[in-house]
DNA sequence: CTGTTCACG
DNA sequence: ACGTACGTGAACAGA
């Protein structure tokens, strides 16, 4: 293979190629070339996407040992001083453009490529600057990639110009005998043609009436505009015995200042006081994948990203040696891994590899791996759980991810425009009240205002666990009618809340695809239950009427429709299936309402008789249940007109009426204590590390988060038994194209489906939802789910039984 | 980096 | 008389 030598010899025989970056006129050809490309925080991309698309090609074509680039720094440079009208074309570049400029050391950064500038020069004049300091190198050649033709006088026999004649694909490679070719002369005469004929996009005037063609006629028998000025000087005769025209010999003598200073114009200077210096080693793109895939990752160029990855990350497959085991893990390997370990251990929530091989005492992966297995085998209940629920999951949460959830951030910027308006208008008068600017944000800050300042007195004064004077949503808001400023300070903090939280970050995250996608996380709690970050979809506002708009903007793609089910009053039903207590079972088996019986039993009256404020509490009083409550805690969330006592009344009525409930709390809690964990319906386990040792409170606490793990596990294993008996009816029906699970919500699957064909998918995937668990198997309690579909996640309709 | 507050189930 | 329920993720202030 004679190719393959060393680099000594090479270097020998073939001088090393330096591509350098025209950076200004890349990005100008780019920003006209491509759409109009931009972030979700609307920052323009467009430009930097054509550089980046350039530098992939360069890399690909010209194979470059030394990559460099020259860029322009804002400002007037030498140029300016000699024609004024210059800038005037200058400043007219757009702002998306100019922007993009500037952020061009971004790209070159990540991409490891070195960038000269200097104030008062532009691009070209440190490209001819860098060209005639190489210009004694033997070992040296130079390929010039530009945007525009500007730099070809700069080309000779080691000196070449890339450039891009229509898109961005459309690539030509100017030698010397190539710009003969293009226009009849040689790159010599570029700048005289140039200051002839001018250049628009540049702003060079040239000589008015001579375009292309006499333009270049005259260099054809002239060479330069001297020339033509020393032969026009003998008198009009000598230029037409050449036979050029009179009109044109008229232009010349009109035009001669405006020649002559084009053609300074057009000259690139070599000269610019800047100091060279070939990198030491050669370039190699792969070495920066991880700046790239950060840059790529800014830039949100998620499609790209995903097709350079085998470029960037040749050893990614693992055909190289890896220097440490860490890097031969397999990812699908350590996912499956991960969840095991989990549900070993629970409070560790979403392990990582250094969990992993802690765990096992090991620092082989595949060693921890086995251990872990064997481990999770020795408990069949867990194995089970892994096989049944936890494994087939994980490839239905990855494409839950890939395929993110389209969001319309057009609207979501209208509603910020909204919000913050009506944001500052409530700022104003609570600075108003207040007699002063503060920051409302600062609990601190407001304590001060409201407390010392405006003497406002509530009726107890709760602190905070630090000791401060609390300034909670529900604390204030039982000091409403002292101050008018508390309901502005209230919607300050809501409007406040959303704006951060959700509208403004939102679109950031949006990608451009203009689908967002989070990552939802099988083994992100201690219960069972997912997770969702970045951003996290399961807590999008929906109690208020300001926050519920958010919801719209999670809308289906065209032709497609947003499908929501969620299991009614789950956790209750599995709180009566787990304690198989007999009266709330009933209730469910009935089909009746369960706050309107649970007040009927606690307030010891006919169900017809359960008033709004019996059933409100009611209500209550069955989420204290599934929160192993106390009474301080339940009279906290019924509000002050109800009494500690009364509070523990209801309780007490509670369990006598629910025997079997008070019986699963108090098994619960002794299993926890024995056994050191509790199980699901399933078997999955949450684990209580010293139960016993506790102090009382934290026993309490414990005792609490005893009773609560069942309930909220079992919920866990449910709905992600229904998302894989989803994925499974898809399948089974060829529905592929048509649904696309979107997010999980706890109690509630949101999919995305094709509208043609929603009836029938949605009363599908509702049965297979509620058939996920063998009534049975929860004392013969009934799984309900309903079904809603609409445009957008904010407004949907139910959908009716048929 | 911690504490406070607040969005969801 | 008081730590004011279970499980999360995220923003912000302030040290």
């Amino acid at each position: 293979m004679a190719k393959k030598t060393d680099s000594k010899t090479e270097e020998k025989e073939k001088p090393a190629r330096l591509v350098l970056l025209d950076s200004h006129a890349i990005l100008h050809r780019a920003y006209h070339a491509l759409p109009d490309f931009t972030k979700s925080d609307g920052e323009p991309t467009g430009a930097l996407y054509g550089l980046i698309l350039m530098l992939l090609k360069i890399k690909d074509t010209l194979k470059p040992d030394y990559i460099i680039a020259a860029r322009d720094l804002p400002g007037a440079t030498h140029r300016h001083e000699v024609f004024e009208a210059y800038k005037a074309h200058r400043v007219q570049a757009e702002d998306a453009l100019i922007a993009q400029l500037q952020s061009a050391p971004k790209v070159f950064d990540a991409f490891g490529i070195p960038s000269y500038s200097l104030a008062g020069y532009e691009a070209d004049d440190v490209l001819g600057t860098i060209v005639k300091q190489l210009s004694g190198r033997r070992d040296i050649e130079i390929i010039i990639a530009s945007g525009d033709m500007d730099t070809l006088q700069l080309v000779n026999d080691r000196v070449r110009v890339f450039t891009m004649r229509k898109g961005l694909n459309d690539t030509v490679l100017y030698d010397p005998d190539a710009v003969r070719e293009r226009y009849e002369f040689g790159p010599e005469h570029v700048v005289d043609y140039k200051a002839l004929r001018g250049d628009p996009s540049d702003n060079i005037p040239g000589v008015k009436g001579i375009g292309e063609k006499t333009g270049t006629e005259l260099i054809k028998l002239f060479g330069s505009i001297e020339y033509i000025y020393e032969a026009l000087a003998k008198g009009p005769t000598e230029l037409e015995k050449r036979g050029v025209k009179p009109r044109v010999i008229q232009l010349l003598l009109d035009g001669k200042s405006n020649a002559q200073f084009s053609k300074t114009l057009a000259t690139i200077h070599c000269d610019v006081p800047i100091k060279f210096e070939l990198p030491k080693r050669y370039w190699h793109m792969e070495e920066y994948a991880t700046t790239i895939d950060a840059l790529l990752d800014d830039l949100e160029f998620r499609a790209l990203k995903e097709r350079l990855h085998t470029a960037l990350h040749p050893g990614a497959a693992g055909e190289e040696a890896a220097p440490k085991a860490i890097q031969e893990v397999d990812q699908k390997s350590l996912a499956e891994t991960a969840v095991a370990l989990w549900l070993l251990r629970s409070d560790t929530t979403t392990p990582s590899l250094d969990d992993i091989l802690q765990y096992a005492h090991t620092e082989d992966f595949e060693r921890a791996r086995e251990f872990i297995f064997t481990k999770l085998r020795e408990t069949g209940e867990l194995m089970s759980v892994y096989e049944t629920i936890e494994r087939p999951l994980i490839p239905i949460i990855h494409r839950m991810n890939v395929d993110g959830v389209r969001v319309d951030a057009d609207y979501l910027k209208g509603l910020s425009r909204e919000y913050t308006e009506e944001l500052a208008k409530i700022a104003a008068r609570i600075y108003g009240y207040a007699g002063h600017e503060f920051n409302i944000s600062s609990p601190k800050q407001l304590g001060v205002v409201l407390y010392d300042e405006l003497k406002i007195t509530p009726a107890k004064q709760k602190k905070t666990a630090t000791g401060a004077r609390t300034t909670r949503e529900d604390e204030l808001a039982k000091m409403s009618h002292l101050h008018p400023i508390i309901d502005d300070v209230l919607a300050y903090r809501e409007l406040q809340k959303l704006l951060g939280t959700y509208i403004d970050k939102i679109p950031e995250l949006v990608g451009t695809d203009g689908r967002l996608h989070a990552e939802f996380l099988a083994a992100g709690t201690t219960t069972g239950r997912m997770a969702s970050k970045d951003p996290n979809l399961q807590n999008i506002p929906i109690r208020t009427d300001y926050g519920r708009r958010i919801r719209n903007a999670f809308a289906a793609e065209k032709g497609n429709s947003i499908l929501a089910i969620d299991y009614s009053q789950i956790e209750l039903r599995i709180a009566a299936g787990l304690s198989g207590d007999e009266k709330l079972v009933q209730v469910f088996r009935d089909g009746r309402d369960v706050h309107t019986e649970v007040a009927a039993q606690v307030f010891n009256v006919p169900p017809e008789q359960v008033d709004r404020e019996m059933r409100r509490r009611a209500k209550i009083i069955n989420f204290g249940i599934l929160y192993g409550m106390g009474a301080n805690a339940l009279r906290a969330n019924l509000g002050d007109s109800v009494t500690r006592e009364e509070a523990g009344n209801y309780i007490e009525e509670y369990f006598k009426n629910f025997s079997g409930v008070a019986r699963f709390v108090e098994k619960t809690k002794a299993d926890a204590a024995r056994q050191g964990f509790t199980e699901t319906l399933f078997g999955r386990r949450r684990y209580f590390p010293g139960f016993q040792s506790s102090l009382p409170g934290l026993k309490a606490q414990a005792e609490r988060m005893a009773v609560n793990a069942p309930i909220q596990g079992t919920q866990a294993d449910i709905i992600k038994l229904a998302m894989i008996a989803a994925d499974a009816l898809v399948e089974k029906e060829g529905w592929r194209s048509d649904v696309r699970m979107l997010m999980q919500v706890h109690d509630e699957l949101v999919f995305e489906v094709t509208s043609k064909k929603i009836e029938e998918i949605a009363g599908a995937l509702r049965s297979a939802m509620e058939g996920v668990v063998d009534t049975e198997r929860l004392s013969g309690v009934p799984i309900a789910a309903e079904a809603s579909i609409g445009e957008n996640w904010g407004e949907l309709k139910r959908l009716s039984r048929t």
